[in-house]
RNA sequence: CGGGGCGUAGCGCAGUCCGGUUAGCGUACCUGGUUUGGGACCAGGGGGUCGCAGGUUCGAAUCCUGCCGCCCCGACCA
């Protein structure tokens, strides 16, 4: 069913589109690349905000807020910096509009031309460091530990909702360490809070990992990533935690007095997710009948919906369902009660499962004579009868259920499509034909790696963390190599 | 940013090639009635700057030019 929804199997990034729509997810605005998220995917996001904003906290970390814009001049004080970002930033020249002479509406006022531009950010790290330079003096101030939850503009030329806008919504972490050890330490951590996040809250398995010079962040030493497997076998990159070294430190003179009195560079550190975590989430676990929510990030885990021919038998109903849902929102559980008579139980059925809703119940008048309820789950469709004593213990065991569940699917099938391979004819046969993670050698050039890109289209997601150590041949080369690293066809 | 496709009611589309009454269909919406255990039915009704701006013409959804947006492919990129 999923009345327009197109299979995935036929049509896998038409039906991503359409589902984000149906599901009243989100819509395009009139800017090319932006996106208006509506009240439902807000919610989501909502959700992942809160429970993440609780990790960081409890890792010691505080929230604050820095503008959006940044003067021109600050972003040139990186150099790997600027060249990774300087083509895709949205510049502010002007400051005032006048009303055209010609009356046709309104125009930049050419008076008004900012003496420097000011830049748009596609992330903070250079206001920040600029910042946490009158911040530091010692090593007294230090670790200094700062979230903000923000927009940042990149000027995309190729978007998709949530996967790839021109603004989108994002938290960023920037830390500041005496040691380097601190600092590697912090990104390490933070990229397990991501893993961690990923897989209870969003019930997606994920690869941990490195990121080869070519795909790391501009400015940064190291980036840790973790990396998840969409149906349609291709990888998505789910969150970045980026070692900065001392490189904002030296670019924004940030330096500190250790116990000696002795001046050196702070260590830094970065690390974001984005709504782009609503794309993985939708395309990790949906069906042809719409989406498939995990439990913890469901804006409403269960939902009721009453069949009655009239208002008698509508209040005879509500009477028990007023009981299982006090008892259900004592637990915590949000739920829903849909009276509405407008459309049709069917109607009802169908609308929930294409949003997502964990689980459904049903009542009706045969339920009211028998003292039973219908509950049906989202994940794997199955409906069954149970009595109404005891219920609210069922739903709450189900929902524990579901989100174990749809990991354990997720996991299956991202385990079933990883896979090994030792010549370059295989890698490319698994690519063409189920996709996937491939497990290669690599013999760790740049060249080989964009040889491979060219010609496959695949990239090195990441380098495993927990890779063992294993000599073999490069796949594409036959130098030697010392552990496999993990390639895919990516978002 | 290059190649291709598309833009007509909230949504999905026909009409465009070959210009000509009042722009149509499905769905959604409103009213009344019958219905309600997997997207109900009948009757009546409202809703349109035909993406935007110019041009050609007696006359433009239709032809021409420019622009905007969306989708697919590519380049670029997280």
């Amino acid at each position: 069913m999923g009345k327009g929804l197109p299979k995935r199997s036929e049509d896998y990034s038409q039906w991503y589109n359409e589902l984000v729509k149906k599901a009243d997810l989100a819509e395009h605005s009139a800017v090319r690349g932006c996106m208006v998220i509506k009240p439902y995917g807000f919610s989501i996001w909502e959700k992942m905000q809160a429970a993440l904003d609780k990790m960081f906290k409890d890792t010691g970390h505080t929230n604050a807020y820095f503008p959006l814009f940044v003067p021109k001049s600050y972003l040139s004080k990186e150099a790997d910096h600027v060249e990774g970002f300087a083509k895709e930033c949205a510049v502010v020249t002007h400051y005032r509009l006048k009303n055209a002479e010609d009356g046709s509406g309104v125009v930049v006022d050419p008076d008004a031309k900012l003496e420097e531009e000011l830049i748009v950010r596609p992330t903070s790290e250079t206001v920040i460091w600029n910042t946490y330079k009158n911040w530091i003096q010692s090593y007294r101030d230090l670790p200094l530990l700062i979230n903000q939850w923000a927009n940042v503009v990149r000027w995309e030329m190729r978007t998709r909702l949530f996967l790839r806008t021109a603004e989108f919504l994002w938290q960023e972490g920037h830390t500041a360490h005496a040691t380097k050890q601190e600092a590697i330490d912090e990104t390490v951590q933070m990229l397990n809070v991501y893993a961690e996040f990923a897989e209870k809250h969003m019930a997606m398995p994920v690869y941990k990992g490195v990121k080869t010079e070519s795909e790391r962040f501009p400015g940064a030493i190291d980036t840790y990533c973790i990396e998840a497997l969409m149906q349609d076998g291709k990888a998505l990159q789910a969150g970045t935690s980026h070692f900065l070294g001392q490189n904002f430190a030296r670019a924004f003179d940030v330096k500190f007095a250790d116990k000696e009195g002795k001046l050196d560079l702070v260590w830094g550190t970065s690390w974001g997710v984005s709504t782009r975590l609503m794309g993985a989430l939708i395309m990790a676990h949906s069906d042809d009948d719409g989406l498939v929510l995990p439990p913890k990030l469901a804006p409403i885990q269960v939902v009721i919906v009453p069949i009655f021919k009239n208002e008698e038998q509508l209040n005879a109903i509500t009477e028990v369902v007023d009981k299982i849902q006090a008892e259900l929102k004592a637990l915590n559980i949000s739920v829903k009660f849909d009276t509405r008579d407008t459309n049709s139980p069917g109607w009802k059925f169908a609308e929930y499962e294409l949003k997502g809703v964990p689980v459904r119940m049903a009542i009706g008048p045969r339920d009211l004579e028998n003292g039973t309820i219908e509950v049906a789950r989202r994940d794997t469709k199955e409906k069954e009868v149970v009595a109404v004593d005891g219920v609210v213990k069922k739903v709450q065991d189900l929902l524990e259920d579901i989100q174990e569940n749809i990991y354990k699917k997720a996991l299956h099938y991202r385990e079933s499509n990883t896979t090994k391979v030792d010549t370059y004819e295989e890698f490319k046969s698994v690519l063409d034909g189920k996709g996937g993670f491939v497990l290669a050698h690599w013999d760790g050039t740049p060249e080989t790696e964009e040889k491979i890109k060219e010609e496959t289209k695949a990239t090195i997601r990441c380098i495993p963390v927990d890779a063992p150590e294993e000599s073999g041949k490069c796949v594409y080369s036959g130098k030697p190599s010392g552990r496999r690293v993990l390639f895919a066809r990516a978002y």
